[in-house]
Formats: C-alpha cells, structure tokens, sequence
DNA sequence: TTGGATTAGTAAAACGTTTTACTTTATTGC
DNA sequence: GCAATAAAGTAAAACGTTTTACTAATCCAA
C-alpha cells in the first residue's frame, strides 16, 4: 500500500495541491484560503491520516528538524542520561535526535560529521575530541549551529556547556588535604580531551597550593580502550605498591574498577583511606560506605546545550557564542 | 557557501548527470562507462570533498538508510546498552540509527511512530507497550519490517527476541526455595507488558509447584511513573510490615530502590533474608555482599535483533517470522 | 556491406514537497 | 461606472538524486 501524497489530497479535495500545503503549513489564512476549503481539506487530511513526507519537505526547504548528536558512547550513563534529557526537550519543540557513538575514534567522529552532514541535520551537538578540529571548523563556515559539551576544543570558536572540572578536581584534593592526607593518588585516563586534562590541573594545582609535593607515582594513566581486567590490576599495582591515603578516580567507570580492586584485596575505605569519584553512579550512593563524588550538573548542562542551541536554530542570523561553565558539586558521603 | 550537488561535479567533469550517479552508485562498468572517464570524475569528487545528499536520493530511492529504534527510556542502563550493541552492529552495515524513548507513553509511542513513518525509516526496532497494536499492524501491512524485542505484544504476529523471562524467574524463586525460604516478596511495577507479566507468573508458578501458598500482601507493585522516594517508603512498608526471608525485584531500578532500603532500615542481607535482582547492574557486583541477579544477555539480544532485521532489509521477499527466546543467567553471589 | 550486438554515454521523468509569481473574480471608493 | 484593491486560488519551478529509455558510434560475423 502506497503511502498517501498531497497530491492525493487535492484531488480528493478537488483543489490545487498549493493550497493543501498552504493549509497543511497553517498559511491558508495569509494566503486567503476560504474557511469552507480549509474545514474540508483538514477533515480529508483528518480522515485519510495523511502524514506529509519529510524528506521531500526536507529537500525543498532544507531543513531537516533533526539534530545530530555525536558522543562517546551512549552506553556510558552520563551520555545517556543527557541524551535523554536532550531528547527530551528537543521533542517537545519539534526537532528529532539521531546520534552516534564515536568510540573515541577520530576517524569514526570525522565519518559522522560527514554522515550528519549529507543528512542536512540542522545543528550539531557535539562531545569533541581532538583531531576533529577541521571537520568543525568548515561545518561553521558553512552556517551550521554546532554546540561543544562535556568537552571543549580550544582552537575552536563556538558554544560551549560544561562543567568546571577544574575547579572541582581542586575542590576534591583540598578536601582530602584538609581531612590530613598526604600521599593523594590519581587514577585517570590517558585521553587527551580537555575535560580530563582540567581534572589533572586541578589535582596538581590543589597539591601545589598546599605545599605538597606533586609525585608522577602516584598519578595513573589508564589507556582508554583497553579491557577491563588490565585496568584492575593496574589500579590494584598501584593500590599495594605505593603508600596511598586516598585517590581520586577522574571517571565513575575507573571508580568502579577502583572499588572492585578494594574489595578484592579487602582494602576498606575509611579514615585512613579516602576515596572521590568523578561523576556520580549509583552504586557509590549504595555503597558501604557510601562514595563521595563529584557530581556533574546533568540537567543544567543539557537545559543550556539545548537551549542555546534552539535559539540558534530560531534566529536567522548567527548568534554570539556562549561559553557556559557550570560548577559541580562535591557530595561528601560516608 | 552552498554545498555541492551532482551537477557541480557533472559540470566540472564535462559529462553527463547521469554518468556521475553511475559512477558514485558503482554502476559504471555495467553501465559501460570508460575507464578513463571514470577515473576523472573519481579524481573530482575526490578533490571536491563532494558528498551526496541523502535526502534527495530517499526521496528518489525510497530508502533512508536509517533504522528507528523505540525504546522506554535510552537513560535505563539495559536500552543504552542495547542501542550501543544495536548501533555498532547497524553502523557496520550502513545503517544509522535515530532514536526515541516513549517513556511508556502510548500516546509518545504512537506519536514516535508516525514520525519515523513519515521521515521513511527503512525499519523499526521496538520495545513495544500495550496499545500500539494497531499502529504496528499498519506498518506490517505497509510492508516494513518491524522487530520487538525484550516485551513482545500477543496480537502481533511479527519477529521477537527477548529473554525467558518466565523461567528466569522460577528459577529465582526456586533457588530461595532451596534455601529454604519461605516468605517470598515479589517487588514489581504496575505496567501490564508480556515482559513483567511472565516475571510475575514465574514467581506465582514456583511457588505453586512447591506447594507454597500464594499471598497477595507478599506482592508490591509499584506505579511506573512515580518518584523514586514514594517507591522507597512503599518499599520500606513492605519490608517492615511483613514477614519476608527473601524478595526478588523484577527490575534492577526497583532493587536499587529496595538496596536504599535496606541500607536506611539497617536491615542486612545474609542467611535470614535474601535478594534477587531481575536484570544485572554495576552497584550488584560492587555492594557488600554482592547481589544475586538474573542477567539478560545482552549481546545476544542485539545480536539477534539485528541479525534478523538487516536479513529482512536485505532480502526482496518478506521472511519468515522469528522468535528468538534466549534464557537468562541466574548469578548468584555473596 | 549489412545489420545485429556492443560500447559509451545522455535526456528527461520521477520522488513529494514548498514557494513564487500569476490569474480570475468580487468588492470597494469615488 | 470604472479603476484600484482584495479575495481566492493555481501552475509550475525547484530541491538533488536515481533510473528508464533512448541515441550514436563502433564492431563483428556472415
């Protein structure tokens, strides 16, 4: 069964199919459409639950109503948890998600720039990683909205939404300082994306501060795609080798491993071991004792990611770019 | 800058429209094109960075090249997973996935289908709710090819893959049997898909077949949609109201809930009360003792989704319907 | 040398919309 | 009663592809 065109329409209606789609686009009245054509095609488009065809609207005006997403990985529960309250908004004002996960490839994130882009997406949201810096630059050349989260490159001019993780990497180390700690390790990841970057100044800056020696012993860099049993038994090298008092996981999913390494070798948390994870989970809230973390402001970041960008998408000239940095808040639990 | 369509490269190669598209679609030796015709407009489109547009060849071919995928929520950990699995797989084969989450909204639901519907999506992935029947049956008779998976719906007679989850849960109920138990929660949700329904069936069915009365007061079920601290207090009554040795939680959100519970009441998992929780999650393995579940498997879910729906895509005819049970994995630990 | 087959390529229709520029009829102002 | 204006509507081009049906030239066999 064929699907019904507006062609269909008009002949039914017996009139031309520029007024079915003045009526259908709610011109009829600017166009002076009359009230009885217009009540007879709606009762027909009505009755006959013809649904426009949105890629033939989409050729013609060139616009798609759909926004592309590029993340890490959606299987991730920060990813998601935006994604979700991105999808969320955008629907409520008409536009569509189609994403994809880059893997952390460069390649990958490049071909789905590309792939977004020969779908004539209308905007771009984007968790960037290096390497894609010309791909951006020529979709702004060319007028397309792009908004940066989570992550920012910094030779590219364009919105951005994002934590402060610097401010709350620092935040974490003082906290453990002020607890009385001395020998602070930090577990993170050997990607080389700004966000993570800031987590490590944040941590060498606060121990600077303080006057306490920054040690590259204690610092370790786990390589992002490995498996998951090589990192625990990094993390559990470092745990028995060196004299540790608490650390600080630069990601919930290191946290994880970290925990599970704890419980292997019957390490217990508590005033002679501390331990901050970056980005909640919910098994840090279950956890005995409970897991202080570093929260990420997910509902402010994809309230200001989509805000931003559906004003863009609104206005007909480009709008100055807006750099909204959020604090994140560190939940001290026990 | 406007971007370039196949005419630009036409012209700029002095040939014909028609010999570009023969060229880019890899038609050109059956099309007898020369080969050094060929290679010119190759070393253009190359050099011109030129992509087609995707949305004029699907108003042309009728294919967008794009799957939809329907699921309740893309924030649960068991659908972002899916969709990651889903999209890797669909991505290797050319197809990009857009995704909507219903929120176990019929109205969403059927809403999410019209749109995929109008924007030409050459297939549908759904995590179907009640009250879509009809909806799906149109798509059926319009000849798209449509999968369920995790819940199927009865009246339909389409392709299914999901867990056994009936069995699954017998054997839950049938493990704290063996242990002796004796008063046997059930902590559910209210929404009446195959899915949640069979959980319950299994759990009514063991304890029958071990001559264990049935009773009502030992079953909660919670309303979907409802605030994470009302399922809390709900819980809280049930655990300290009724005598229960044992509860299985038919999602693994609801076990969190139940987690948080047990933690504020002070009540300890061990010999005297047992926990089962329906579909894995990273806080089961980490918490202290470690929470017995039922693991769906995941990757053989999406494998299978897959699987059948791009043999469908591929093929001219319509195929022959699947149902795909796949058991799941009771995991005990402590 | 003729005429069927092959080689190399192209013109134009079609996909389903939106939108511009136009026509026809009716109404109004003077 | 006539020009100007408004009301009601339509024809056709355009968006960027794919694909069908066609042409023109060359080749080969009998």
């Amino acid at each position: 069964m064929k699907s019904l065109s507006i062609k269909d329409i008009a002949v039914k209606a017996n009139v031309s199919i520029t007024t079915v789609s003045f009526i259908i686009n709610g011109k009829a009245k600017e166009k002076s459409i009359s009230e009885a054509v217009i009540e007879k095609v709606e009762k027909i488009i009505a009755e006959s639950g013809y649904k426009p065809n949105q890629i033939a609207r989409s050729l013609r005006t060139g616009n798609s109503n759909i926004i592309g997403l590029i993340i890490e990985d959606i299987s991730n529960s920060f990813f998601s948890r935006i994604a979700r309250l991105i999808e969320d908004k955008a629907y409520k004002r008409g536009y569509k998600i189609i994403y994809s996960s880059t893997e952390n490839s460069v390649d990958k994130a490049k071909e789905l720039i590309n792939m977004f882009k020969s779908r004539k997406v209308d905007a771009y949201i984007i968790s960037p990683i290096k390497g894609i810096e010309e791909d951006v630059k020529m979709l702004l050349e060319d007028g397309n909205p792009v908004i940066f989260f989570d992550r920012n490159l910094p030779d590219i001019n364009t919105s951005y939404v994002g934590a402060d993780h610097l401010n709350a990497s620092y935040q974490s180390i003082q906290s453990f300082i002020d607890q009385g700690k001395k020998n602070i390790a930090l577990v993170t990841t050997d990607i080389n994306v700004e966000q993570i970057v800031e987590r490590y100044d944040g941590y060498k800056k606060a121990l600077e501060d303080n006057g306490i020696k920054y040690d590259e012993n204690l610092v370790l860099k786990i390589h992002f795609n490995q498996e998951e049993s090589e990192t625990i038994s990094q993390i559990k090298q470092l745990f028995e080798q060196k004299n540790i008092d608490a650390v600080l996981f630069a990601t919930n999913y290191l946290a994880i491993s970290g925990l599970k390494v704890l419980k292997q070798i019957n390490k217990k948390i508590g005033d002679d071991f501390a331990v901050i994870a970056y980005d909640d989970h919910e098994a840090f809230e279950l956890h005995t004792p409970g897991i202080s973390t570093v929260q990420q402001p997910l509902e402010e970041i994809a309230e200001n990611v989509i805000k931003i960008i559906l004003k863009q998408l609104s206005s007909k000239t480009k709008l100055e770019n807006q750099q909204v940095i959020i604090p994140a808040k560190l939940i001290i639990r026990d």
